[in-house]
DNA sequence: ATGGAGGACGGTGATTGGCTAAGAA
DNA sequence: TTCTTAGCCAATCACCGTCCTCCAT
């Protein structure tokens, strides 16, 4: 093998960062699941490979947008469109009222008491 | 049809709340690929949400197949089940849910299984890619 | 609206995939392959994270139904023999005592 | 000018395994 | 029925968020 340890071992380090934590998934995905239903430990582990694939996904889709206007910078426009060209309207949908009211309460920094 | 996806009747999804799912992650994962080169933080912030969605959705089709099997735990079966019910998600997840077990001891061979109907708007690829992970 | 195939999923036969999404896929299938040539792909998952954390989850005090348990609760050093005999968390896990 | 990358720092929740009920088989 | 396994508990510490400076846009 042309591998050497050292760099199987870097990679399991960086393994970590590639994925959302499970304890994360598994609190998300529990508050929509009825009670005492379960989820086995092999579809914990693919359903956290799939998230890292879904904002890949999202991602590489968003950069063409973004390429498309001639920016570097990825920005809330380019998700949302991503999101549509590739067939996730709902999610488009609700991200756009996401936007909207992110970008109002911009303009509001200071809403609190007194 | 194809995106049916429902938050439930009511009104939810609204007002952004707190991310449950760690920004600062996800923006690493973004940039993995090297062609990313700046994220806005709506942007983090806004994929952020939508995978929170993602996994949501993911959850409440991974119950429903489960609890038409009669059954309290969530499989992986389950959840491939679960995602070949919606296409958009199916298709882009295609190499990370393999068809079944990687190795099958058996040496059952070609006729089979064709059960995926061509929808009414697909195309074709052809070559030989390793799957995730 | 049109039909799209993927060259050769994962076993031989082709795949019809959402035409939008055909460009995305074959385009992360390349990183992908890329990240392979790389050696960055993880291939096998380690039994745990961090070496601490392994190590603190072995040392800390567990109840006898393998649970952990509030440090506190059952400090040994104390020099108080008889322990005290209400350690009120109801939730024992069948038996009472051990 | 704006606002994101990078770094340093302090606070904190994700990580973690033994036992056994729950449930897959 | 037998056998596999996912949830349960909470303390440490790796990491997340927040601040800052610097520089590309």
């Amino acid at each position: 093998n042309i591998n050497n340890n050292e760099n199987t071992i870097a990679v399991e380090e960086l393994e970590n960062d590639q994925l959302m934590p499970l304890a994360n998934i598994d609190r998300i995905m529990r508050q929509i699941l009825p009670y005492r239903t379960k989820v086995s430990k092999e579809a914990k582990l693919t359903i956290q490979k799939c998230v890292s694939e879904f904002i890949s996904f999202i991602t590489s889709e968003a950069k063409d947008n973004c390429t498309l206007e001639q920016r570097r910078k990825i920005n809330g426009d380019d998700l949302i469109i991503a999101m549509r060209n590739l067939g996730f309207i709902e999610y488009a949908n609700i991200l756009s009222i996401y936007l909207i009211r992110l970008r109002q309460d911009a303009n509001e920094p200071l809403p609190p008491p007194q | 049809m194809t995106t049916e996806h429902d938050e439930d009747g009511g009104a939810t999804t609204e007002e952004p709340h707190h991310p449950s799912l760690p920004i600062s992650r996800i923006k690493r994962i973004m940039k993995l690929d090297k062609d990313i080169n700046k994220v806005n933080s709506e942007a983090a912030f806004l994929i952020t949400c939508s995978t929170e969605l993602f996994l949501q959705f993911l959850a409440e089709r991974s119950a429903q197949v489960v609890l038409e099997r009669k059954k309290k735990t969530i499989k992986l079966d389950h959840f491939r089940v679960a995602v070949k019910q919606h296409q958009p998600t199916n298709d882009f997840l295609l190499d990370c849910l393999p068809n079944n077990s990687e190795v099958v001891p058996k040496e059952s061979r070609g006729s089979g299984s064709k059960k995926d109907v061509g929808a009414s708007g697909s195309k074709k690829i052809e070559a030989f890619f390793n799957k995730c992970s | 609206h049109a039909a799209m195939v993927l060259p050769i999923d994962v076993a031989e036969e082709p795949v019809y995939v959402n035409a939008k999404q055909y460009h995305g896929i074959l385009r992360r299938r390349q990183l992908r392959a890329k990240a392979e040539l790389e050696n960055k792909v993880p291939k096998s998952r380690k039994p745990y994270l961090h070496e601490s954390r392994h190590k603190h989850a072995m040392r800390r005090a567990r109840g006898c139904g393998g649970r952990f348990l509030s440090a506190k609760k059952f400090d040994g050093t104390a020099g108080k023999s008889t322990e005290d005999a209400g350690t009120s968390s109801g939730a024992d896990v069948s038996n009472s005592n051990c």
